[in-house]
DNA sequence: TGAAATAAGTCAACATGACTGACGTATTTT
DNA sequence: AAAATACGTCAGTCATGTTGACTTATTTCA
């Protein structure tokens, strides 16, 4: 009965996320560009990062990306060495993808920077806004993928 | 002195901006495809909506994009009628850009979709939810550039 | 065991949306 | 009258995505 609640336009909220995210993956960038890498080179670092020994099957479905496109990046990747691959040990068809110790650190340098504004941000706000914040976060994602997502980010943190 | 603070990675929140960032931008994604426009399309016709009258190089700077970039999908929105431009009272050089009613009807329709995405996950959340969320997202954009958003994003929503 | 399915890689062609650099035209400013 | 400005355009390049077809190695299954 009350169109204003569900309806009513955000122009707010739509134009700070677009702004917010712009400026979010604006630092890595910079980094990225000295080694003539993208932020397809970074989303396949990370998510290699975060889940070591993944399937490149696996990969595709997270970044959800043709095989083709990934193969472009990871292959720079692979070859600047930052990403390696082993054959998995129950089934030899797998090339189970590993961030090499300079792979490693580059992601620790990019994460780094986006960690810094994150927090910068948080400590300027009340207590107990970050969990708001990632509460939001969750619940923007679509409904049948959240709980994909949430397995995802439950990870250790090194 | 607490190195934590201020640099201990945030992986989770990572990882939540870049898939709820995805899913955000595409829900209209749908919509455009069918008429044969992308992201691009979608950015320009919502600034000019939420400008109207904006100059050429105004848009620039908001999208930070350059003219040869802007002025194919630009060409494109206004032979499909929906953006006009209309050359400045004051300065002829100028072409101001208003979005036509059809533009304004599908900016309408595109902003609807993420308002409802937004409206959905606020009511989900505790009282005050979005004001934290709104702080949040204004924090996360360049300090140097907050106060030039800031002045973009307080305008009548119609 | 032999056929089918699976995991991954590769070649080719194409689309979108960025970029740089150079140049043109109308209009305003100095 | 000359210089600066607002805008447009031509040409070429790059990054990153797409389809579709095909290969190779390996595993699964009838």
């Amino acid at each position: 009965m009350n169109k204003k609640d569900s309806d009513s336009p955000r122009f707010d909220l739509i134009e700070l996320f677009f702004f917010a995210y712009r400026d979010f993956t604006g630092d890595p960038d910079v980094l990225l560009d000295e080694l003539g890498f993208g932020r397809a080179h970074h989303r396949v670092l990370h998510f290699v990062h975060r889940n070591p020994g993944i399937r490149v099957s696996d990969l595709l479905d997270i970044l959800k990306i043709t095989k083709q496109s990934l193969g472009r990046v990871l292959k720079q990747l692979v070859d600047d060495d930052f990403i390696c691959q082993e054959p998995g040990a129950l089934d030899r068809r797998q090339r189970l993808l590993y961030t090499t110790e300079k792979g490693t650190e580059f992601c620790a340098r990019l994460s780094k920077l986006q960690s810094q504004r994150i927090n910068k941000a948080i400590s300027m706000m009340p207590d107990g806004s970050d969990e708001i914040v990632r509460q939001f976060l969750y619940l923007m994602i679509d409904e049948n993928e959240r709980s994909e997502v949430a397995r995802l980010i439950t990870k250790q943190t090194d």
